[in-house]
DNA sequence: TGTTACATGTAATAAGTTACATGATTGA
DNA sequence: TCAATCATGTAACTTATTACATGTAACA
């Protein structure tokens, strides 16, 4: 089967409990979109590629007059899930502007390259606190919580390495 | 002017010094590669682009009959990357499978959901010893240095971590 | 009555990777 | 002589974002 980030997303998304595409997007930009996201233009398509091939099933629920599918998950969909899931090659892409800046910051007079370490600083604060408006619901299932402290752990060390550093290179010079 | 990313990336580059675009890919692949990466095809067009816009200036220095071409940064170049160095939006985009992975493992049995926090260490054990290899040349730029030092501190703070939520998932269960 | 949220979808575009083609040089 | 490295480039493909179109429902 032919399957990408998206698949996985949808997958694993119905495996937890059955819902529409809009949902599956807001349930996205609350949780693995800092890990990993997913736009309207993957997701319904995806979903009827999936539904093609059995992996997921599709049924109308209209709300009122305004028309809503509804998928779930097939037994096929669920297995598929779960060889993903026993994969263990690690892949991580990352595109950093922020890191990138402070590579080539030589460039710039000292003071000012000082000033990115410490938007960058700014900038996971940030974070930080909108993932603690996320919050921890006591519910989470365990490796749903583990995610959400994984989130607020890197962003509390992102600030402390950062002012960590800031402090370093300022002494130095 | 259009920019994305490459943009900066051969600006940056060619700011270190002047250089070839088969080097920029192996500088890259050495460095930004972890918060940035950069392909051929990416790369030599760029180059094109920007040459055609006067913000970086090639000349022809075959090595015996090999032909090469070694690109300088041009004083316009100069000014467009110093204008993007003091910008400070902090834009990042991470694609982490692993930890999708793990935001799913609820799905399933919870031995080998735990070995998918296992080989999320050992990745980046392996990615530690990586960087150990590229390895500090005292005599980087500041900013260059500090950047690997952020390589280097953020594998050993993730094999901390899920060291450490290893061992406090077993206890919790 | 107007704004926000619900709901589905696509077209255009941008960004990025992979694989290939071509050929010279170096060193075992 | 063979493999690896140097060197430039592109075509095909995959992936992802953005912006739009369409219309219903809830609520202030």
């Amino acid at each position: 089967m032919e399957a990408n980030g998206t698949t996985w997303v949808v997958l694993g998304l119905l495996a937890l409990r059955r819902m529409s595409g809009y949902e599956m997007k807001q349930v996205v930009d609350h949780s693995t979109r800092f890990f990993w996201a997913a736009s309207y233009g993957q997701l319904y398509p995806e979903l009827r590629r999936l539904e093609g091939l059995g992996l997921v099933a599709g049924e109308s629920e209209p709300r009122g007059a305004r028309p809503r599918r509804v998928f779930s998950l097939t037994e096929e969909g669920r297995h598929a899930l779960h060889t993903w899931l026993r994969g263990s090659r690690v892949r991580m892409e990352t595109r950093d502007e922020s890191l990138l800046r402070l590579f080539f910051a030589d460039a710039l007079p000292h003071e000012e390259a000082l000033d990115l370490v410490r938007a960058r600083a700014d900038h996971f604060r940030g974070a930080l606190a909108q993932l603690e408006g996320i919050a921890s619901e006591a519910d989470d299932p365990p490796f749903v919580g583990l995610t959400l402290r994984y989130g607020l752990d890197y962003c509390r060390w992102e600030i402390d390495w950062c002012t960590a550093q800031e402090r370093q290179l300022r002494e130095d010079r």
